[in-house]
RNA sequence: GCCCUCGUAGUUUAACGGAUAAAAUAGGGGACUUCUAAUCCCUAGAUCGAGGUUCGAUUCCUCGCGAGGGCACCA
């Protein structure tokens, strides 16, 4: 993978023994301030007390005479104080004549770094709704960024089916369930949660019930443990259904049953290192040399907490990957905790080896501007969120491209629908909050997936009518219309390097984004087909890269492209 | 009370401390005998307030104002 940014910085930062941190290269905002750009010469300016427009020019000169950044850049300009570089014509028929080193996915190897991403997580026994929506598309999109870097990525999802949640699962079957288990589905199971936690203000014995039931769980062989298997198979099948549509898949979903035993022979250990201590009862970890309250690992009736399986997690975790990286995919609300839990992992393991992130993101709101929650009746499924989503995109297929044969417009209103719900998501900088909106969720408008996939399909019309001649590199002349392309498809690799290292698929979506739209510019402009050679062909080569350019980056959101629409 | 996230055109959102704050949508005007008009082109419109740091602040700091979230036995 070609990162031409980081080629630059490191030859300007070598030849001329200036820290690497003092001059960042990026991206060039305008084609005329060149492809890539540094503002060096502000900090250096600085530094040594000159005027950063001379020591600008001074590095210029030196550039082009040493002709350092060959073959890359083949121009230097010196703007308002900002080094500018452009990429020479040569590199791009270089880029053209090797495109999959642009663009293919780097293979993974054993020594590879690896990434444990731990997303979605829902608990057993409820629906999913918007609520999950967030972790999964963006875990699912930071997966498949992971993987195109050449990572090994492991995708855990951490399922909450353990502890109380689990025990009054089994209490209200118990109570309520008139079924077989075998014919148990997830909204029973929600309908008798709802109502076994209801009830319990006015009858307190029903928590008794379910402390009974988690003492149950321990023997492998009860009929609690048989019920609750069952019930998180269940479970599990609906969720594999909805995973499947939103085309997300996880190497583990181990969950928090996963991690009892580790967890109980967890607290005595920590108390043991002297890093746990008893409180009001309770046994903590203090944090106060953070500045943070300190984190409950044990409750005072001895049962385990959240946070304690947690812990136990991170600890299976590290020691059966030992990943480079550990991404939580959890919602803002959960900061504190997570800044807690990671403070105490620190203590607990004096120099970790693992880098534990908490990769936020703001909450669905309702209309009132407050919370999703089930009680304020807010509460919206995701598969009738997926049903509208792709009945609206089938209905609007329909009316644009009434060609469409059937069984392509089935497959076009999935693509559509479910695309422009992630789309919609994944756009957008990942700590705003999103205020639920159906009409917003469900817009196939403007700056949305379909546009990105309409491209796609415009391009793959003309590639089918074209039948492709390869010409030979010599003959190979970009004009500028075509630079213009080729130098934003050139520009894939970097942007997935950041994407990856600020974990925000959204940079991607922006990129894609604007390429289209430089894409449907050129598209109205130029003739392709119709044009003489040998433009014809240098313009089909760069549609073709273009196009291939458009699906990379939407696979790396998730979404799918098609032929026609 | 303390902590976290957020405040940008009418609306929904972009923007590594940098160049003329970028789009979509709604509004006004235009482009299909031409590779798919789910498209393109033109037009009007914005950084919550007050200070500070800086050559340079939407971005960093302080104080306000406003919205949301969290803060010991839920997950």
């Amino acid at each position: 993978m070609i990162t031409v940014s980081s080629i630059i910085q490191k030859k300007i930062s070598r030849t001329f023994r200036i820290d690497p941190n003092l001059c960042p290269v990026f991206l060039s905002e305008r084609p005329e301030f060149g492809d890539y750009s540094t503002n060096c010469a502000f900090v250096l300016a600085k530094e040594r007390g000159t005027s950063p427009f001379l020591i600008a020019e001074d590095l210029r000169k030196e550039i082009e005479s040493k002709k350092l950044l060959a073959p890359y850049c083949d121009r230097v300009e010196v703007k308002n104080g900002y080094l500018n570089f452009f990429l020479s014509d040569k590199f791009l028929v270089q880029c053209h004549a090797d495109w999959s080193s642009c663009i293919a996915p780097l293979k993974s190897t054993e020594k590879s770094k690896r990434v444990v991403i731990d997303f979605s997580s829902p608990n057993i026994g409820k629906t999913l709704s918007v609520a999950h929506i967030r972790s999964t598309i963006l875990g699912e999109s930071l997966s498949r960024i992971y993987e195109h870097l050449g990572w090994r990525v492991i995708r855990d999802n951490h399922l909450g089916d353990w502890g109380m949640l689990a025990a009054k699962l089994i209490a209200a079957y118990k109570l309520y369930g008139r079924k077989p288990l075998l014919r148990v589905t997830i909204a029973d199971m929600q309908k008798w949660y709802v109502r076994f936690t209801t009830s319990e203000k006015d009858h307190p014995e029903l928590i008794n019930r379910a402390k009974q039931e988690t003492v149950a769980l321990q023997g492998e062989n009860s009929e609690s443990m048989q019920i609750w298997k069952a019930l998180r198979t269940a479970s599990l099948r609906e969720f594999h259904r909805l995973y499947k549509i939103l085309e997300v898949r996880f190497d583990h979903e181990f969950g928090e049953s996963h991690y009892r035993e580790l967890s109980s022979q967890l607290v005595p250990q920590l108390v043991r290192k002297g890093i746990a201590k008893r409180s009001q009862g309770a046994i903590i970890v203090s944090l106060d040399e953070y500045g943070l309250p300190p984190i409950l690992v044990q409750k005072s009736d001895d049962a385990s907490l959240y946070a304690t399986n947690d812990f136990a997690t991170t600890v299976f975790r590290y020691k059966k990957w030992k990943p480079d990286l550990s991404l939580y995919v959890v919602a803002n609300e959960q900061s504190l905790y997570f800044e807690q839990l990671f403070r105490a992992f620190e203590k607990y393991r004096l120099s970790p080896g693992t880098k534990l992130v908490h990769v936020k993101f703001g909450m669905i709101r309702g209309a009132d501007g407050k919370k999703l929650s089930t009680r304020r009746g807010a509460f919206i499924s995701l598969e009738e969120l997926l049903q509208k989503a792709t009945q609206r995109a089938q209905r609007i297929a329909k009316k644009k491209n009434p060609l469409l044969k059937q069984n392509e417009l089935i497959r076009v209103a999935a693509a559509v629908g479910i695309g422009a719900l992630k789309y919609q998501d994944l756009s957008q900088n990942r700590n705003t909050d999103i205020m639920f909106d159906w009409e917003k969720m469900l817009s196939l408008q403007g700056n949305s997936a379909p546009y990105i996939q309409y491209t796609y399909a415009r391009l793959a019309s003309i590639l089918r009518k074209a039948r492709l001649k390869p010409i030979s590199s010599s003959k190979f002349v970009f004009g500028e219309e075509e630079g213009l392309l080729m130098r934003k498809c050139v520009q894939f690799g970097e942007v997935v390097e950041k994407s990856a290292s600020e974990y925000a698929p959204n940079i991607i979506a922006n990129y894609v984004y604007d390429l289209c739209s430089l894409i449907n510019g050129f598209y109205e402009r130029i003739p392709i087909l119709k044009s003489e050679e040998p433009q014809r062909s240098v313009r089909l080569a760069v549609i073709k890269h273009a196009s291939e350019t458009i699906k990379a980056s939407l696979y790396l959101l998730g979404i799918s492209v098609m032929n026609k629409m």
